[in-house]
DNA sequence: CAGTGAGCGAGCTTCCGCTTGACTT
């Protein structure tokens, strides 16, 4: 007989934790939720107070099994799951599951993980929190009451296999209004004066690089204000020094971590926690799936004793965190090494430059603030009465800055350097002054880390799922990531060197966009139905909302199935409503009438997108379809680019006897050659591309196709060594395998390419997704 | 990741939150 069980949530978190309880302790995980409503249908007896009918999720169910084993031969239960409303929960499926008597099962929490701190808790078992446990079950059924009522009304009344949800509906929102803000935004401009002043050193001439606060609108206003300049003198007027001081930013949290890892190594979020999943899964680093900015105690010391070590006892200071944003239930730590004397791991590249982050955040959380000063020199105008601010910055002591600096959405943030030491009063030689034309910039578009961050911050969404709603509102095409080239325009500058003022039209590039969330048509559309219809859904503070009320479920203030009456009697009119009376929202408009045929164009989402319909859906002769080209909207398309979609597919001419057709397909613009097909470059334009440069780009393809081929083995013909468009790869049948990088792709075997092929991991299959598994 | 290129509707789709694993048509 087995004396005690306990169960945890993650298997790396079981395996540490068996190592401090010894022998007389069994620890055992039940990844994650056990237990899920059914999804047969709502799963929720609606008529029986919101009863939930719960189901045993099918990939859990051997792990339940064997869990039951264990517990029947065990002493004592020890229910040791994260100590938050989910945590909670679980404790509690797997209670009933496992036919444990709660009045007997002993619930434990850690605040880390250490001997002491495990000891410590199992020393103050309690009962299993009923209240938290009736909290999470109103967040779940509320979840589900919306996402399975909201998104069949999508499938009738836009499009099938959409979706709707608390969470997804509104992340989807925000990207779509930015879009507006940016479709709304009239650029404006003001001239903004700068100016490089002489000072004569004792070692030389230094420059002074100042701006003039007033900005001039017009022209006019600049020019005028630079012929003052050339024939003013400048002096000192004041200068001003103020010690300064930056502070470092707390250790990483889920979110934070993705938004770095973003902005200083390019990762996606789901790069990122898939990197940070094998870390911890490695025990380099604590969990990854945090909303806790605390650091334990044995951070606190690891920590100290290694900036001492290695920056000495100024570069320390000891920092307590606490974690502010809204929502956040603190189960965990934050993100930080396991040993914080290990500064580098023996990893791939992601791994090695994630651990990198990692540390060096960590660390320098922990270090002492970075000392300046900051100078600012007044510089006076002899005959007007604007003044020039110089701005300097310098730093006295680094500090945390020695490790680490946090990056920041916008680029614009400059300082100045070291400034020249100047007297009050001393004169100054103007060299140069610069009038130039400076355009507002535009609201800037989500990334998928940045839109992680708004959501975070309205309490929208939880460490967990981050990244999978991002993946979400992408697979459902709400949204799409995205880069824009971006054009240029002409700005004026002018310029007042040696008495002489010269005007010049300059360019430059604006609009560049990369790996930027946009909203697709059905985002749009769907948007829009959903808030005319469920606007208090779709408000930013519907989640903030209901949280205070799962809150005082929490306390007992509440019962859970009351809320859920409270919310779910009004929403469930309205759905009753708009699938009777909604009106569909297929974002159909009348673009104009087609001059040759004189029928009506028209533009709507269709099954598989925008299209543009030419004749009636009604009419006896069939209307044609179209589907939109990239960059093509509902909102932005017009007449005559509707009219060219019809054009296609077109026959351009022969070669070598037979027919090249242009299309346009779902990858963009194609050929059409013996049944070969070959994708334009991004320079030809379908409408316009020659017989001549489509012979090229084919003879190209041909080339190409013949240089794919590095190696190919005459016993296994379904074994080659290719030249991939990321390099070469061996391809066995349908599988791809990678090359390692110290082997020349041209010396391989076919052993060599059969072995590589075995060690390889096993495809991954996404074609067959289980129920309840699906994301990812 | 490693190449794709319909068709405008015949019967499915869906939520959020915990957590990692993988064999059958």
């Amino acid at each position: 007989m087995n004396k005690n069980l306990v169960i945890v949530e993650s298997p790396a978190k079981a395996k540490t934790i068996e190592g401090y309880l010894g022998k007389d302790f069994i620890v055992k995980s039940s990844f994650g939720h056990v237990r899920d409503l059914s999804t047969k249908d709502l799963g929720i007896d609606i008529n029986n107070d919101f009863k939930p009918v719960y189901e045993v999720m099918p990939e859990k169910k051997k792990m339940i099994s064997d869990l039951k084993k264990i517990a029947n031969s065990s002493e004592t239960i020890w229910l040791a799951t994260d100590e938050d409303r989910e945590g909670e929960a679980i404790s509690w499926h797997l209670a009933e599951v496992l036919g444990l008597d709660q009045a007997k099962t002993n619930r434990i929490v850690f605040h880390e993980i250490t001997k002491s701190a495990i000891t410590e808790a199992i020393s103050h078992p309690r009962r299993i929190d009923q209240h938290l446990v009736n909290a999470q079950q109103a967040r779940r059924v509320l979840d589900r009451l919306v996402g399975f009522e909201l998104s069949p009304i999508l499938w009738k009344k836009v499009k099938p296999a959409l979706s709707a949800g608390r969470v997804q509906s509104v992340a989807v929102r925000l990207i779509v209004e930015r879009e507006e803000d940016i479709r709304k935004f009239q650029s404006t401009f003001a001239y903004r004066v700068s100016g490089i002043f002489e000072v004569g050193s004792p070692i030389g001439i230094a420059t002074i690089k100042a701006e003039l606060s007033k900005r001039f609108s017009t022209l006019e206003e600049a020019r005028a204000f630079l012929e003052l300049c050339s024939k003013a003198t400048f002096k000192v007027a004041d200068v001003e020094k103020k010690p300064g001081k930056r502070t470092p930013a707390p250790p990483f949290i889920t979110s934070t971590l993705q938004q770095e890892a973003s902005r200083k190594l390019g990762f996606s979020v789901s790069r990122t926690m898939t990197v940070a999943q094998q870390l911890y899964e490695s025990g380099k680093i604590t969990y990854m799936r945090t909303d806790s900015v605390n650091l334990s105690q044995t951070a606190l010391g690891m920590a100290k004793d290694e900036i001492i070590k290695q920056f000495g006892k100024e570069y320390h200071k000891s920092r307590h965190y606490t974690t502010k944003s809204k929502g956040a239930q603190e189960a965990h730590e934050a993100i930080r090494p396991t040993y914080l004397n290990q500064g580098t791991i023996d990893g791939d590249a992601a791994q090695n430059k994630l651990y990198d982050l990692i540390w060096k955040r960590t660390i320098a959380s922990q270090m002492a603030d970075a000392i300046l000063e900051k100078t600012n020199i007044y510089i006076d105008i002899s005959n007007s009465s604007e003044q020039f601010v110089a701005m300097g910055e310098v730093i006295k002591f680094d500090g945390f800055l020695k490790v680490y600096m946090e990056s920041s959405d916008d680029d614009t943030e400059q300082t100045e350097g070291i400034l020249p030491p100047v007297t009050k009063g001393e004169k100054l030689r103007m060299q140069q002054i610069d009038a130039v034309q400076k355009y507002a910039a535009q609201p800037s578009r989500f990334t998928e880390a940045s839109l992680v961050k708004k959501l975070e911050e309205l309490g929208i969404g939880r460490p967990s799922t981050y990244a999978p709603t991002i993946s979400t509102i992408q697979k459902r095409e709400y949204v799409v990531k995205d880069d824009r080239e971006g054009t240029t325009r002409n700005y004026v500058q002018l310029t007042l060197k040696e008495g002489k003022i010269k005007e010049a039209v300059k360019h430059e590039k604006f609009g560049y966009e990369k790996s930027k969330l946009f909203p697709t048509d059905t985002g749009e559309l769907v948007t829009r139905f959903l808030q005319q219809y469920f606007d208090d859904i779709m408000d930013y503070n519907f989640t903030a909302n209901v949280e205070k009320e799962f809150d005082e479920i929490a306390q007992g203030l509440k019962v859970w199935n009351e809320m859920i009456r409270g919310f779910y009697s009004p929403f469930h009119k309205k759905v009753v409503e708009t699938l009777e009376s909604g009106e569909k929202a297929k974002g159909e408009k009348l673009l104009g009438i087609d001059p040759e045929t004189g029928f009506n164009v028209y533009v709507k989402l269709g099954r598989f997108g925008a299209i543009a319909q030419l004749g009636e859906t009604d009419s006896p002769d069939k209307p044609k379809f179209a589907g939109f080209r990239k960059g093509q909207t509902l909102d932005n398309i017009t007449l005559d680019e509707a009219l060219k979609l019809f054009e296609f597919p077109r026959l351009l001419g022969q070669y070598e006897d037979v027919d090249i057709t242009v299309g346009i397909g779902r990858f963009g613009p194609y050929l059409l050659h013996k049944s070969k097909f070959c994708s334009l470059k991004k320079t030809d334009d379908p409408a316009t591309i020659t017989l001549v440069r489509a012979i090229a780009l084919i003879e190209e393809k041909r080339t190409e196709g013949a240089n794919r081929t590095i190696k190919s083995f005459a016993e296994r013909p379904d074994v080659l060594v290719l030249n991939g468009r990321y390099g070469p790869y061996i391809a066995v049948g349908k599988n791809n395998i990678k090359i390692p990088k110290s082997t020349d792709p041209a010396s391989l075997t076919l052993d060599a390419c059969l072995k590589l092929a075995e060690s390889a991991p096993a495809p991954s299959k996404k074609k067959f997704i289980p129920r309840g598994k699906n994301r990812s």
